[in-house]
DNA sequence: CGTTATATTGAAGTGCGTCAAAAAGTGTGG
DNA sequence: CCACACTTTTTGACGCACTTCAATATAACG
């Protein structure tokens, strides 16, 4: 259930047998969703935390006249939601994106968890600072990088982390999300979107249809992007 | 030294005496640095976290071309790399905009405070993902607010967070940045940052100028920027 | 006081938004 | 399987926010 999870916490640092049984035993229950479906309210008081387990999920921000910017996308074996375990609510929505399946860790056993584990705990703190760097890195791209090239980098940053988890196919992945939507993690309107998506097919770079992205060429894509995985951190930690 | 960071710290959980000395017990040197001092370069390895006494820093990410993004401003209290304690290399640089004093707390003592005091160790975790919940709030103005819009909202954003450190006197704040450097906070060139600033001072809600920012009514320009400081988690956690 | 950095203004260009309509895709029930 | 309604994508025309380039004014500083 949790071997997803496992497996990117893994990337970044060992994990002892103890720590992964009392990191199991922290969930209790699943659950699937369907698209589109309000997995959490901004506000909302918090006891619980979710893993995706599979699906897509956001994180999305409201301004009062309906505007709205997603500010991250989750692919399975990501937390959804592990700050709120320190922030008891959460700033945003969390809301799915495609029919998803969730894992939920009550609060007071990820408590336990923190007395028992510490170097585990500094595993999961780990995981909220990824989050973050990412977010820094739309910042980076809503600040600074025009339509197409923040298009080309979301999309190498999507290959990147579902090429941990296996859902990379070849030079293609499930991506099953509306154009809008997907303009939405963009700062972009859905009609600038499609305008953009159809400039990175004209170069070849990306083909984005039924929920599905093609990537013919992801080092040209790279190129185009200029995306340095830096931020990622993929590699292992060193300690 | 730390007293800035045990009143935030303090605003949001309860602190015991014994987690004070421990967390007093993490810093070893403090040292001044002059503005536009860059104090760490992305990628470079950490073995310790520092912490802002006072002046005023930015995390900013570049882009080969030169463009710049800051992604967050640190005020009086703040760790400017609490992340780097689990992240080990930073995915962005921190440097100095005004001339600022450090306190330094290497990364072995940080691994024994969290040995010792689970709590503590999610109340610094807490820390770190307030950083990110202001990230998530620059990526929504950046891309969904317009300029004066996210002028403001910025500024109101440095109102309450410098309200917290009794860094904000009557209507007014010290600022020491460059209107250039605000600009890279906002997403905007120098150029139409001046215009926005114009156009916030035509309007009476902001005047910044000779490092000083001076908001003649507060509650106007939380109208204008439909500011909401839930993001902040400034109230005092329910547990 | 001169020198340099920073702020300010103008004019012209571009990326992206808005509005509106058409085309293509998707799902449903007959 | 088709007919139908609905959603999503696509295209066009136009407007605006922001950028770029260039010049001038003002402030900061030794």
């Amino acid at each position: 259930m949790i071997d997803l999870l496992l497996l990117k916490l893994r990337q970044r640092d060992a994990v002892s047998a103890e720590e992964e049984s009392a990191l199991r035993g922290c969930f209790d229950s699943a659950e699937t969703v369907d698209a589109h479906k309000v997995i959490l309210r901004s506000g909302q008081l918090l006891h619980r935390s979710i893993l995706l387990l599979d699906g897509l999920v956001c994180r999305s921000k409201d301004l009062p006249d309906g505007r709205r910017q997603i500010t991250a996308l989750h692919v399975p074996g990501d937390f959804l939601d592990l700050h709120g375990f320190t922030l008891k609510r959460l700033d945003h929505d969390v809301m799915a994106l495609a029919p998803s399946q969730l894992a939920f860790a009550p609060h007071d056993r990820i408590i336990r968890l923190t007395e028992k584990f510490p170097h585990l705990t500094r595993l999961l703190w780990l995981s909220t600072n990824l989050d973050a760097a990412m977010h820094r890195e739309w910042e980076l791209s809503l600040g600074q990088r025009l339509g197409p090239v923040r298009a080309a980098h979301l999309f190498c940053e999507l290959y990147e982390r579902l090429q941990v988890v296996n859902r990379v196919e070849g030079n293609a992945f499930h991506f099953p999300i509306h154009q809008a939507e997907f303009g939405e993690c963009l700062g972009l309107t859905a009609v600038h979107t499609n305008r953009v998506l159809r400039d990175l097919k004209q170069q070849g770079l990306v083909e984005f249809a039924r929920k599905r992205a093609i990537i013919p060429d992801i080092d040209q894509l790279r190129d185009f992007a200029q995306f340095d995985p830096a931020y990622l951190y993929l590699e292992k930690m060193l300690r």
